[in-house]
DNA sequence: CTGAAAGCGCTAACAG
DNA sequence: CTGTTAGCGCTTTCAG
């Protein structure tokens, strides 16, 4: 009575609680999927027949019947990384609600890596995918997934190419409201930096892997140009994880022409290289100025407090969520494109560059 | 040729391929699942038939019959937690390298939500369990899971009635360490913080939900008896979630006796106090003390920086993991409990208390 | 409303 | 080495 089972017998089946119901096989597992008509009668008779025996629907079974999971694929660069946490605690709160669960894949921001999570989910038969790309040229993991069927989100990195549903936020905007704020603070040398890997250092009009970088980029870019700074790429400064953030920080600080002022593509960046600019000895914001994207919890304690391009990154996961949720609900098709705003915090980061 | 399939037709199966390369559909499986002996030619013309037909196995299909769905359940408080997101990534890690994939289940602390998310783990067979549990006292969900005589191995959390696999570190070490170096100091008077629920306030030989926030305050108090501080509970601040840290703070700080040191239970509260004291225009370590349990990256950046109480996170998650795997495989029964070690990391919060 | 029987896609004996 | 025959546990016609 009390201990039902304890060790590793066979599991209790719809067959036993039918038997001990006396009903059929079939009546049994109507009224326990609560599908079909069932009396009142029987369905009381193998309810408790069933908590008697200690019953555990198959939930493997019934998704070979019903050819769905209820599980999605989530696939993120690394769940270490706070922004990655945010997003999929949004995607976990949304699709737990609508009784999904969520099997997590770090890619390492490796498209081999992420192909290799999308074959496995996929065997897996989830019933739908969101992945924030490691690439945008090795499309080929969404193209399986695509020629698979099985809708896919893409979370904070469009594929023109490729068309898909998208959420992302306006980060065009935000770079674009950084750094008029540094240049409007006087800052004629700014340099950006970003984790994305890239080949060789970065030019005019080339692609780059992340939508959301390259729009940063972007809007970097292009308000550097307004303010008739030439060749605005050459400030542009990736690989930063291959090649160290600390490394490129000192590079830009160091050389013949130092920059004054930073713009972070990440909070990870924006902290390393407020680290960096303190080993070295200089003060923030009287020596050097620094925008950090995303309003990571730390920005707010530092000295002095960081000024952040902040973005929705739970709504960023929460919105992924809802929209792969009305896909595998089967909505209508047509790619749809969801841009969460950023806005600017001012804080205490950005002073006039120092006169030389 | 390129596109295999892409519309939402019937799923290739084994029978297809079978067909196709003109053999039964035992050796077609035979070949493609790499088990049992099939000739080289046969081999070769069902791996043929099966990329030309798109074949993908079905995971579900497979589990069905062996048993095991080579995926495990990860169940923690929130994964939006440095702490939780460092130990799912070692988690993460080392179930993928042996192949397994794993299902994340926010519990946010609250033993109902961490009973329901079993349940459904249950339901989808996974291999095994790493749980970090809500509470020391409903255990009511593990219970299930033993019942159901699926592995479990406990991450940070121990339960010695229950008696589980558990993986933790030496937090009443950390407390030791932590709480001598502010009384070594010279401070009479220091609160510890946590977020733990507990009902009213702290008193000694209460149990508290988790067993390593009981072990620190073990350590915190005992250290502090031992250096003559009468009723040292009373310094014990617990449900800073509810009550919020802010306000704890505060009432520490200005209360008839106010503190003059805090220990901070993990790196999100450390940062709640760390504000919260320059909030109120108080200098660290000149005005009051500081020590936070786990290294996360802003306590070296900030000024001043951090002393720290250093956990190994990821190991802590990796080594739940081999366990697991390890009784998932089949080990010899007979709990396991591994504690890893902590260490303090001195740096600049703490220094004698101010005179008054 | 209920039962019988077929089948989801795969693995697992058991013969040849 | 290969084919045949059963299932795994559940859903789903199709009759009654």
């Amino acid at each position: 009575m009390a201990t039902d089972s304890d060790g590793g017998r066979r599991e209790v089946t719809v067959s036993d609680v039918a038997r001990a119901a006396r009903v059929s096989k079939a009546t049994a597992a109507r009224a326990l999927g609560s599908y079909g008509a069932v009396s009142d009668d029987v369905r009381g008779r193998v309810q408790h027949a069933a908590e008697v025996l200690g019953y555990r629907p198959n939930a493997l079974a019934k998704s070979m019947n019903t050819g769905k999971s209820n599980t999605i694929g989530v696939i993120i660069g690394d769940i270490e990384n706070p922004f990655f946490a945010q997003a999929t605690r949004g995607v976990s709160d949304v699709v737990r609600a609508a009784g999904f669960d969520l099997i997590l894949s770090n890619s390492d921001e490796e498209a081999d890596a992420e192909s290799a999570a999308i074959d496995v989910l996929l065997d897996k038969r989830v019933d739908g995918f969101i992945v924030s790309p490691a690439s945008s040229f090795e499309t080929q993991s969404l193209q399986t997934v695509r020629s698979a069927g099985r809708p896919i989100v893409l979370l904070d990195r469009s594929n023109d190419a490729l068309g898909a549903d998208t959420v992302i936020a306006d980060n065009r905007f935000g770079a674009v409201a950084a750094t008029r704020m540094l240049l409007d603070a006087g800052h004629r040398r700014i340099a950006f930096l970003s984790t994305i890997a890239h080949d060789g250092p970065f030019a005019a009009g080339e692609v780059v892997g992340s939508s959301s970088v390259a729009d940063r980029i972007a809007g970097f870019t292009e308000s550097l140009a307004e303010a008739g700074i030439e060749q605005p790429e050459n400030f542009v400064r990736l690989n930063a994880r291959r090649d160290g953030i600390d490394v490129l920080t000192r590079q830009a600080l160091q050389g013949e022409e130092p920059v004054t002022a930073f713009l972070a593509s990440d909070s990870l960046v924006g902290l390393a290289i407020f680290r960096t600019i303190r080993d070295l000895g200089l003060s923030i914001p009287g020596d050097v100025s620094l925008i950090v994207f995303d309003d990571a919890d730390w920005t707010s304690i530092t000295s002095p407090p960081i000024t952040v391009v902040s973005q929705p990154i739970y709504e960023l996961g929460a919105e992924a969520a809802r929209m792969l949720l009305a896909r595998i609900a089967g909505a209508p098709a047509g790619w749809q494109r969801k841009v969460l705003s950023q806005k600017l915090i001012e804080r205490g980061s950005v002073a006039p560059p120092r006169e030389r």
